[in-house]
DNA sequence: GGAAATTTGTACGTATGTATG
DNA sequence: TCATACATACGTACAAATTTC
């Protein structure tokens, strides 16, 4: 994938922090400012610092400037990232365990989410994370078989997003919903956590640059995690009540 | 707050949807054809469509065109909303129920999240969401006393938005994460639940127009809600490992 | 208090690159 | 090969909010 200019301008602008350079609370140069600095337009700059923004990493004040938040929070939920780079944000050593992998009928949900037959077999891929070592994530992917063609249960010990990208598909975006859930006892055990414990159910549905989707993924996470958050107020959302 | 073109923009196909003119799936004008029809600039529309996109209502695919997406998302746990409007798409009727307020002495973590000192009181506010009357959600909300001067517990009958609005006050973002939570037996109770129930706990430190934080917010799920969520790979987070 | 300077916000236009069919 | 449509990048002008003098 070929980098953007406003995405040299992200980089630039996370490295100043991470160096140190910017402390929190620092303020930025102007956006003219920064443009003139590095030789590119205002408006690539306003782009880099809007999904800077995005992310909850700066924070623009009308007639002011611009600010790197107190808090700067490296991912989002609303980012979609590797769960072991998530883990590693947590502040753990991340791995992967328990693969295991089968080929079954579809289920009437995996057919309507992922719109295949019910001829169409899939692929139902189960991995366990861990943070320290500890499990953290339970993960029940389904693929459809005809997208990937001669997969093992090895290709699934590191990024599936690599994998997929391998076949030619790249995952672009994703929907769906998270809700909390009780633990089952299969997935109490695997997650080494007394039955009940309470978790939180993320489920998406994949899709790819073509906006097909090609994958069904549950994720259970444990009460160890934190999902970092970040949230802009619309200004559409016009009449809110609370 | 005024209303941009762009937002004029998002209206109109929002609008297209929901009158069904657009049904999932159609393939929306080409840019420089809606900015000839709508008589505004092609950037603009690019703005309002890449907001679309954010929020996973439009699908873009670069070369070919942007189209509806099949489920639309009205809101994602990304924009930050209105807590009854998040109930009312469930499909329920929203209300609010169990307000109590009451001037404490802050806690640590309230002196840290909001920067204020243990000598400025804050007021702790409680209240119960109800979907079609049943309890939902559980939210407990600090602020700082000196931020509102002379509140009551009918304040919060209704937006607490609104009411800080009324006062100067805007809120633009938050920051925070959400984790999987257990119900403790006062949360049980008020939310007509077992106890141990699984809860999705969402803690938020809320931030106004000039990013000082303003309220830090404790917000519990029920099992019966679903937060939906739309997210994004970013091109940036590039060696991603699953 | 008011004018000027600074900084972000909005809107539009143009040129060129890239992907698709 | 060519036309179409989205993607990226730059530039300009003016509006709105804030700070400074």
């Amino acid at each position: 994938m070929k980098k953007r200019v406003s995405d040299s301008v992200v980089e630039y602008i996370r490295n100043k922090v991470e160096t140190g350079e910017w402390p929190a609370g620092q303020k930025l140069p102007s956006e003219p400012g920064l443009a003139a600095q590095l030789g590119v337009g205002r408006s690539t700059v306003r782009e880099a610092i809007q999904e800077l923004v995005y992310a909850g990493y700066v924070n623009r004040i009308h007639g002011v400037g611009s600010f790197i938040c107190e808090k700067t929070i490296n991912y989002g939920m609303n980012e979609y990232m590797s769960l072991t780079a998530l883990i590693q944000q947590n502040g753990y050593t991340a791995n992967i365990r328990h693969i295991k992998l089968e080929i079954t009928r579809p289920r009437k949900k995996h057919m309507e989410l992922l719109g295949i037959s019910e001829l169409e077999p899939v692929y139902e891929v189960q991995r366990v994370f861990t943070a320290d070592d500890k499990p953290i994530v339970f993960e029940l992917a389904v693929y459809p078989c005809n997208l990937l063609p001669d997969v093992h249960a090895e290709d699934f010990e590191a990024s599936s997003f690599k994998m997929l990208e391998k076949r030619g598909i790249n995952i672009r975006h994703s929907n769906g919903w998270v809700s909390p859930k009780a633990a089952d006892s299969e997935i109490a055990k695997l997650l080494e956590i007394p039955q009940n414990s309470p978790l939180l159910l993320m489920e998406s549905v994949l899709c790819d640059q073509n906006g097909r989707a090609v994958a069904y993924v549950r994720d259970y996470f444990t009460e160890t995690f934190k999902f970092p958050l970040h949230r802009i107020r619309n200004s559409s959302s016009g009449d809110s009540l609370d």
